[in-house]
RNA sequence: GGGAGUGUGCCCGAGUGGUUAAAGGGGACGGGCUGUAAACCCGUUGGCUCUGCCUACGUUGGUUCGAAUCCAAUCGCUCCCA
């Protein structure tokens, strides 16, 4: 593999058809003009989570090369649903919320990528103009069975679960976008290669060239099972404070630690290589292979120093089993007597007080470090002390 | 349009008139052990002013001393016929 292939392969699981994006790449070499090369994105979540990482840094590659990342901003589909991966739809969201979840979005993505020299698209653009004739000649190439070859369709279609029509159209949206923008590479993760091959179909229909294809591998959320996801509680988020970044990762199972180093991690390739060897070889402790991990991906979208503070804090809290230097506070009303269930509730994110009820039988609320028993204490016995629930929340009483 | 099923707690799923806030499993959370890993053990898993009260088995109404369980209507979903 050439040298200037290999970063643009990087965790890379399909690239098809096979041999076309060194074809592409060859032609616009000799045409001196950068590769449209397409990633898809639906504005509905609120944060970015590591398992985007993958693919933003695919685009960080070409746009090294030389290429032109174009961001298709889903306004449009978002309207509609992905239903990738999902067994059931999503809920619509307004045109106010998308634009506010974009502007977010570009920021986190700016951590990966040069967001200024980027191409970005809203497909509300050419898909509102469509219609419903349009809507019609794209769906007239198309049969059931062709869409029925997708897998969570197939799944959910055997299965008995419900399919909207409009779901089953999306393919057809996601893949016009490449014809409305001329797509020469579509990049995203394996869960999206028949929305990907869709593209193709559609701009051979419309005469054009057709995009490569590369599909990615997804990364597994902190469960060490689940594709890492918002909506499944299972992320590290770009945008998470070093501390959580770097707690988040130390909590992954073992066995995940390898994909996390490939897909994750934002060291060299061989670098990752060579740490997965070590580890696979037992050279290499799992606790130390995960603290340099955590280290890595903590100093990638943050810095060095505060990945080292997060390390030390990591240390203190969990091996020393200290209370942590920064925490919140919260101020005391003035009864004489405090409900430590609203306490928990208020300060440190309890669902409910039957919920911290449950918490305090079960040994999870300590005050400065001892288990608490009380539902009801008063109040200078709480004044100036640290209340924790479970093993990583804090918050320390004061007086206003 | 006709017919047959089905709708239970975060998810799956049992329950077909009376200790049912609802078996069992999964997940999650908490405690122990530990490396905030895995495995393992234990506990919790509707709300609250908590030895009690309130709300809950798609929705609405009804039968009954008493319903998730029976009846009616209604909504959703699946399958079969057209």
């Amino acid at each position: 593999m050439s040298d200037h292939l290999r970063p643009l392969l990087r965790n890379a699981v399909d690239v098809l058809p096979q041999g076309a994006l060194e074809k592409r790449l060859a032609e616009a070499a000799a045409a001196k003009r950068p590769l449209r090369i397409k990633l898809g994105l639906d504005p509905t979540a609120v944060s970015v989570t590591l398992g985007w990482s993958v693919v933003l840094s695919k685009l960080a590659a070409f746009q090294e090369a030389g290429h032109l990342p174009v961001l298709i901003v889903g306004d449009f589909t978002a309207r509609v649903g992905d239903p990738s991966g999902k067994s059931k739809t999503r809920p619509m969201l307004s045109l106010e919320q998308i634009a506010a979840n974009e502007a977010d979005y570009l920021r986190q993505f700016s951590k990966i990528l040069d967001i200024d020299r980027i191409e970005i698209r809203h497909n509300s653009e050419w898909l509102n103009e469509l219609g419903a004739g349009g809507m019609l000649d794209l769906a007239a190439k198309s049969t059931l069975a062709q869409m029925l070859e997708r897998d969570d369709f197939n799944k959910r279609y055997t299965g008995g679960a419900p399919i909207s029509l409009q779901e089953l159209l999306y393919p057809l949206l996601q893949g016009y976008d490449s014809v409305a923008i001329n797509a020469d590479v579509e990049i995203g993760g394996t869960d999206q290669k028949f929305n990907l091959l869709v593209g193709r179909d559609l701009q051979e229909q419309a005469g054009m060239p057709q995009q490569s294809i590369m599909t990615h591998e997804l990364l597994v959320g902190t469960d060490g099972t689940q594709k890492m996801s918002q909506s499944l509680g299972n992320f590290v988020g770009l945008d998470d404070l070093p501390a959580d970044m770097y707690g988040k990762t130390m909590s992954i199972p073992d066995e995940a630690m390898p994909a996390w180093y490939r897909l994750a991690s934002g060291l060299p390739e061989d670098d990752v290589a060579g740490r997965i060897a070590a580890l696979a070889a037992g050279e290499t402790e799992p606790v130390d292979a995960k603290r340099a991990l955590a280290f890595a991906i903590t100093a990638r979208f943050h810095s060095d120093e505060a990945a080292e503070e997060a390390a030390d804090g990591f240390r203190r809290q969990f091996a020393e089993h200290k209370i942590p230097e920064d925490i919140p506070t919260a101020i005391l009303g003035p009864e004489p007597t405090v409900h430590v269930p609203a306490l928990l509730v208020d300060h440190l994110g309890v669902a409910s007080r039957g919920e911290a009820r449950r918490l305090i039988t079960g040994g999870a609320v300590r005050l400065d470090g001892e288990t608490v028993e009380e539902i009801d204490l008063p109040r200078e016995a709480l004044v100036g002390r640290v209340l924790q629930r479970g093993r990583r929340d804090f918050v320390r009483l004061i007086t206003g």
